[in-house]
DNA sequence: AATGAATGAGCCTTCATTCAT
DNA sequence: CATGAATGAAGGCTCATTCAT
């Protein structure tokens, strides 16, 4: 990319940032299409070429950048946290939602670059999102195992949540915004649920 | 489309039926290409507008076989069937397992159908799908509340065990090819572990 | 061509070169479709090509069968005339009507190929309605200019009645079928006032 | 289509309108290919589609502009004219040959579109040409019938007048380009015939 | 810097032609 | 002899990318 992107002004930064974004979340990289950044971010077709080259250049930007921002926020977060493992994944995407205000489609392009399966950018989707995954890893890594019912594992228990969580998500798009409040709610609710059922009786 | 398509041997059929399951399936209307199907189908290009006028036309037949099969795979396996929750979505599961066999992207392309977005098509998308997710419906009104536990409403159980099994089913595709057994064990596995925490004690 | 075109029952041969002469005579040699000639003659695809080996050799046996067949009946009908240029024209065009009994888009498959101007066909299209201007231009010889008043030459003549039959003949296929009946009295009655203007008085 | 065109050098506008009415003028719709058009017109195959949307939309475009180029010609010539009838159509004509000095084809377009068949454009080919037919229809309403011979009726002489008008010009396209001069001269050596035959003697 | 006109490769679709039955 | 399934080249149209202004 074109590192003068960082002198345009923060508002057209973060305008273009947000129509790429909002683009490629919502079709995907194939089907994400310059017209519809242009018409989304009202900045002209040969600017986004201007700075970022070509589409694979401007899907690494925002994708990259993206995390990073994601990323940033959930180091301030989580270091206050205690370690809860519902409280931890809380705290999580309740960070999503809190970058959400000013990234709407933040959320839905972590979710779109992990569902991202055309060849051509797979790798780029792929590699740039390792860092949150680690961060959030690393995040849980604090909880013990211990307080689980017996009844219940580790890896069924990050697979079922990890699903349910991703599905929550796309249900929090589906007006075609990000439904902060609803989904936030929704994941309390069934956090609670989970507690409930997971943790052994003594705790 | 053109009702020719039956007079051919049954094997060429099922060759083109799974050629532009597989394409739609992996990729999605939009992106699913003819060039694709021709590949994976070793069918000629011009062969499929002969039998189905267009690419939308293929969409509709085959989202609708596709539907009609696992169907009328249901009410067979499903007719035999007692009342629990989980044994009832085992055995579609399993019947979709078994419809795998002969069309492996068939679970896929009914996952696909459900996510499909695109304008000229999401109709017929969500028309074809009715049908099954009735006989689902119907084969789960069977399963009566009281034997969850307090703690758990049928609405937050359908809701992640719904999103969980749809992870498990994309997981199950992630080498190129439906991995049958690995599916069904991991759905019992995950089936097993929710019995334990959802049921009331007494039962 | 395959020459065993000519064992078929007649019935069929005509079934076929009518199929082809309609198809040729509305849409000209490059939009005519085989697909309309299977559908006209009621012949499937593959034996137009076995007869006549590809659509050009299709065009050159049809347009040259119109034209020998059309001058063959000439050589009977002139024979027998008199001198006037108009009678000639009119006897001509009889003749014609006459051909349309048996082979209906015979008239317009010759007018078609005077217009045709699809490059591939362009040659066999002119060369073979050369047989026919001569004899007609042979006929017309035997009239004598004398007759013309002054104000009249035979190059005038010849032009603007050319364009004008021709300009009829179009309107008599406005129904798609050829109307015979409206055509000749068309003719008949331009033709009556043609004489009335064109010859000198003392005739 | 696109209003922009218009921003385009006249030059390059004139450049695009005179390639596409000289493919669809000598082919028709259906024949027209946009290869001609970018080898006629030098100009690239997306960028027609830019301007005018899909092939219909650009022949919409080039027979309304057409048409109303000539309509307005017309309006300047015909409004000094007096009321003989060649005269008339000799302006009319003439006027056709001017436009042709800018849109070589235009003339020929005129004509196209009368003889225009293909289903998808015939209606907008029709609707067209009527601002035409009327202009030309209501010029030739002042000439009175009562000059004519009693041997002629107005129906005969528009028809046959018609007829060969068309036949001339369709001879002047004959090398390939609009020759002016000689469709004009022959034009009047037509109507210097035509004047002398078919008006009462006393005129 | 910013625009959008211009280009051409690629995809859907049609249709003459081939060939197995 | 007859059929129509099968093929692939060509045409309409889209869209990432380039470039003159």
């Amino acid at each position: 990319m074109n590192d003068k992107f960082f002198d345009l002004k923060k508002e057209k930064q973060d305008k273009m940032i947000n129509g790429a974004m909002q683009v490629f979340a919502l079709k995907g990289y194939k089907l994400a299409s310059t017209d519809d950044m242009v018409k989304v971010a009202g900045v002209s077709k040969g600017l986004w070429f201007h700075y970022f080259v070509n589409k694979a250049g401007l899907y690494t930007f925002v994708s990259d950048y993206c995390v990073k921002y994601l990323t940033m926020e959930l180091s301030v977060n989580l270091s206050l946290n205690g370690a809860d493992y519902f409280d931890i994944l809380y705290t999580i995407e309740e960070t999503k939602a809190s970058v959400a205000k000013i990234y709407p489609y933040a959320p839905m392009m972590i979710q779109s670059m992990e569902d991202e399966n055309d060849e051509e950018i797979l790798e780029v989707a792929k590699s740039r999102i390792e860092p949150y995954t680690e961060k959030v890893n690393e995040a849980l890594a604090e909880f013990s195992n211990e307080r689980l019912s017996k009844n219940v594992t580790r890896e069924m228990l990050d697979m079922t949540v990890g699903y349910t969580i991703k599905g929550l998500r796309q249900k929090a798009y589906e007006s075609g915004e990000f439904d902060s409040e609803k989904y936030l709610s929704d994941l309390r609710e069934y956090f609670d649920m989970m507690k409930k059922i997971v943790y052994s009786k003594g705790v």
